[in-house]
DNA sequence: GCCAACGTTGGC
DNA sequence: GCCAACGTTGGC
């Protein structure tokens, strides 16, 4: 079992879009290293779920439903889509603020490569973020 | 609005 | 193969 974060300007696609939904699509991810990571997800891993742009937190945690498959969008080059569902939500998001603040989370890649939108994330991280945030 | 970090492109 | 120029993302 792995754990991942993955991320999304609320204003494209946002948690509580993916409330609403309960599953989607993850597709439209054109970087090597977030595609290969993308790639490496099983089903039934979770990933904690993080908005970018104004609120900069995690807010929930998705799960892999379905492993790496062409993205259907993509009109060239080698692109992989996975399918997301949701595993549960935080009760209080967890601010990249607070991920900094903690020495337990300072190392996590969101901190040190914000942009990469598909990252792993350690069994530790995880665990402490969703302590953290509250399971819902 | 600015800037740092990073990826891509294209000239050499 | 290197590097300058440029575009994009995302934090501040």
């Amino acid at each position: 079992m792995n754990y991942w974060l993955i991320k999304s300007e609320p204003s494209t696609y946002s948690w509580s879009d993916l409330c609403r939904d309960k599953k989607t699509v993850w597709d439209g991810v054109r970087n090597f290293q977030a595609r290969n990571h993308l790639r490496a997800m099983k089903r039934g891993d979770l990933a904690l779920f993080y908005h970018s742009g104004d609120e900069k937190a995690v807010i929930g945690v998705a799960r892999v439903e379905k492993e790496a498959y062409p993205d259907q969008k993509a009109r060239e080059g080698d692109w992989s889509a996975v399918d997301v569902a949701v595993e549960h939500g935080l009760a209080t998001p967890v601010t990249l603020a607070q991920i900094k603040a903690e020495p337990t989370l300072k190392d996590m890649v969101v901190v040190k490569q914000s942009r990469l939108s598909v990252q792993p994330a350690t069994k530790a991280e995880f665990d402490r973020i969703v302590k953290l945030g509250g399971r819902v």
